[in-house]
DNA sequence: GAGATTATGGCAGCCGCTGACACTCGACAA
DNA sequence: TTGTCGAGTGTCAGCGGCTGCCATAATCTC
């Protein structure tokens, strides 16, 4: 039962340790005292560390609570590129998130437990500056996954249209987080039905006329 | 020539001029040394005020690079509720972006130099900070174009069609200004053309197959 | 094990931002 | 005009996020 971990040194090892504790660590102290209310000493402390070791870990303080959220990114980045290539792009953007849903789930589960991150994803919602920084990641996001469109239809970064479906994608995930994080379970199944529903809504939504 | 700061009292136009100024000085100090090479303190003894007073007029360093930015949202948001109510959701959206951009010319102009503007516009662009900043107000402004829309079309609030709508026509739109941003003129005229025929790309975008 | 490399801690300091308090000056009535 | 009231302002002290610098301690390489 050899995992990457037995296969590299030592220093690597301690390091993604020390990162992780700090994850986890920061999440429990904005659970249990918000975000504002949570100083980054007190993290460091929780976690054993210098507060000047924490920001050789995360650029800030934005950036530890969002940690989990980059891993999730990359996760869905990674399943549209790995969409069979005869897909149209809505479908391929759609099949993606809902099949890469489970491995997210269990990628978070392996650094917090999901209930926690429940919590954390609702304050990032909820703290001006946080939903700021998790904005523009996404946009981030966007500009990638429009890139890829592009690169899959062969077409050249010119062509509006490709930014144009995932700003549409994009805005039914937001939209679709945002109740997810209502709902504080972990109602995957639920949630990937809901996904699926909302995503079918996209093209009555671009109907010239909705009262028909 | 009475304008209606003869109306007001002494102490209001003086609160104007002060809150103008701080802006104004903000802006040109960006320009010259950057957002982050530019201190609070130094802002506000170019307006001439203490710094205490700069954090009375607004929230933070990044309110005042966005002052703009509010001011033409509002302009948006108020076109597009004053569309007739016999248009269609998209097309009243297009209409309103269309026509409105006159006045918001105007109304940049009337503070700072449109030039002036155009380089704080890019630099918000550019500064992941402001960046951040200007998505969470794009998102909230978003929030109230899908709640008049689906005013206008008598949806209630679940009903998806009018986010997604928004955000296809949000994301088009932030494509657009990104664009307008390299142009770094003033070109009033080729940008609102180049905006319509962005808008009319977003019902090829959503096509099942754009290679027919 | 010696030396090179890398992670960590402690310190000093800048900057954004806030609360508390005193002061100035315009607004308004007597 | 004068006196009072309150809004707007300046000053000061202080917290918290964040960074550069240097010394120290841990790991890696040979």
């Amino acid at each position: 039962m050899h995992t990457i971990e037995s296969t590299t040194g030592l220093r690597e090892r301690k390091k993604r340790r020390t990162r992780e504790a700090l994850v986890r660590c920061a999440q429990e102290l904005f659970a249990l005292q918000g975000y504002e209310g949570t100083t980054v000493d007190e993290i460091a402390a929780a976690a054993d560390v210098s507060q000047r070791t924490f920001f050789r870990y995360f650029a800030g303080k934005e950036d530890v609570a969002l940690a989990v959220q980059r891993m999730i990114e990359s996760h869905i980045l990674a399943a549209v590129c790995a969409r069979p290539a005869a897909e149209p792009p809505l479908t391929a953007l759609r099949s993606a998130v809902v099949e890469c849903w489970d491995g997210i789930g269990e990628a978070i589960e392996s650094v917090v437990p999901l209930e926690l991150y429940v919590r954390t994803y609702r304050m990032i919602q909820e703290t001006p500056q946080l939903l700021a920084a998790h904005l523009r990641r996404l946009a981030e996001l966007e500009d990638r996954l429009t890139d890829e469109i592009a690169r899959r239809e062969g077409l050249p970064a010119e062509d509006p249209r490709p930014r144009i479906l995932v700003a549409a994608f994009s805005g039914v995930m937001r939209e679709v987080g945002k109740r997810w994080g209502d709902l504080l379970d972990g109602d995957m199944e639920g949630f990937r039905q809901r996904t699926a529903a909302y995503l079918d809504q996209i093209g009555p939504a671009l109907a010239e006329n909705w009262r028909s």
